[in-house]
DNA sequence: TTAAGTTGACTTGTCAGACCAGTCGTGCTA
DNA sequence: TAGCACGACTGGTCTGACAAGTCAACTTAA
């Protein structure tokens, strides 16, 4: 009753069960007791461990669940995931709405990130790295955005998915792990808010967008730094054009916020 | 039983009745339905409207209060917050901790955003907003780091609160909400967790920074905008040696954290 | 009249135990 | 051997009870 930890027992029996309960399974998490992919223990076995009732358990639980740190399915168990990007993007995507932020404004702040950011790139990238980038960059050319609209959604949900992993690589590459979070958790609210409703452009526009994928990665690879930064610069501003209205806000998807 | 929002009556009863609810809750948050600092329904109105168990009510409440959207509190009840940068900090927080983000990257990517953005802020700022800033640029100067170590934290953490509204408000000025939020959150981050840890430095490194304080929101008064760069590029600077050393890596404060 | 204290009607927090609802492996049966 | 049924798990929901905290209205004493 209120003893948390067994032998650790807080006294203090006022305050916040749950939360406590769950700062001491998000401690085992980081210190990798539970490391990602692993099985967490089931409900009642943590009712006993820490001798407090199932619902104390559940909302514990649900603590860490919410921040995407547990995926708990449905008779089977949760497992650990440990997944510290996707909260940022969440929680960035709310913050964006409320501010009602335009898409103009997102693309001028990746306007400023990611061609510093490609430059280093440019610099410390390594082999394996280019080797990616290039294959990425070519893997957009094969894209087809002909067809109807469903279609075209799948294509446009296979060129994000290759997106996302173009602008991470390059972001990794250029050292800076800030960066790298940033840009990735950029590049998430856009492709997950904004894109989702965008109409379907003329096919041709992404051919420009996957030749300036092909030219960013060239000049990395070249390291060519300065090639680089323009090549990125030129890039964000066909992808606004391609992606969204200069005055579209970010519109928010409640279902995947909880 | 398993009948959401009444008429709305989901059949599909093998779902996340908890979210789903939440869901719903969000929505009337966002929708100012319930505005913030506005009373929140109690579990039992809810219990009741949903027609769902007081468990469920809970969980849903517990995912939105983790998300700093309800405050709740024992024998009051929830208030609306509608906090949406905060979760950002938090998520963020736990993000550079896991990849182990050092200090000096931090404040490379503030020495990107913030110059570009006060360059931005020279040329937009109102009257009001550079009066508040000249305000709290002298406020800077009359805070003093004598004494003992819990004086030095007092102090510490009055110039932190003050440092954190002067950037905001540069960033805020500098209309484009998107710089505005990630330099907040950034900034936030660095407060709530490099300087948690800081050693006392010499007090006149202080001295110099609320010099540069000054400046900047001097350059920004005269809408020079060069001037207000290359100040801040500077200030920038001296802070990373301020508060933490460049190696540092981001600590983690797990109880803030859930 | 005013100040302090008591009571009661709220609120959230925790507990216990029951049952429903999925998942998976075991072992029986055809 | 292929397929099915069962049982032993898992999480999901419900119920009703009581503890614990808060606040306002009401009483009581100065």
């Amino acid at each position: 009753m209120g003893c948390v930890m067994g032998f650790l027992c807080v006294t203090k029996h006022s305050d916040a069960l749950p939360a406590q309960i769950a700062q001491s399974l998000l401690q085992r998490i980081i210190s990798e007791e539970f490391p990602p992919g692993a099985m967490f223990p089931s409900e009642r076995d943590l009712q006993d461990e820490y001798h407090v009732s199932r619902s104390v358990v559940r909302e514990a639980i649900k603590l860490l669940a919410s921040r995407k740190l547990l995926s708990v399915s449905h008779g089977q168990g949760a497992v650990v995931t440990s997944n510290f990007n996707e909260p940022v993007v969440d929680a960035l995507l709310m913050a964006f709405h409320r501010a009602q932020i335009r898409a103009e404004d997102i693309f001028a702040v990746r306007a400023l990130l990611e061609p510093h950011c490609v430059a280093l790139a440019a610099q410390h990238a390594t082999l394996q790295q280019v080797r990616r980038l290039e294959e990425l960059a070519q893997s957009f050319e094969v894209i087809t955005f002909e067809g109807n609209d469903e279609a075209f959604r799948r294509s446009l949900m296979k060129w994000g998915k290759l997106d996302n992993e173009f602008h991470q690589l390059l972001a990794e590459a250029s050292q800076n792990a800030v960066n790298g979070i940033l840009i990735t958790v950029i590049v998430g609210v856009v492709w997950n808010s904004i894109s989702a409703k965008m109409p379907a452009p003329p096919p041709d526009r992404f051919a420009v967008a996957a030749q300036q994928h092909l030219a960013i990665a060239r000049a990395v690879a070249q390291q060519d730094s300065e090639a680089a930064r323009r090549a990125m610069v030129e890039h964000i501003e066909t992808s606004l054009h391609n992606i969204a209205s200069p005055n579209d806000r970010v519109p928010i998807r409640i279902e995947t916020f909880i």
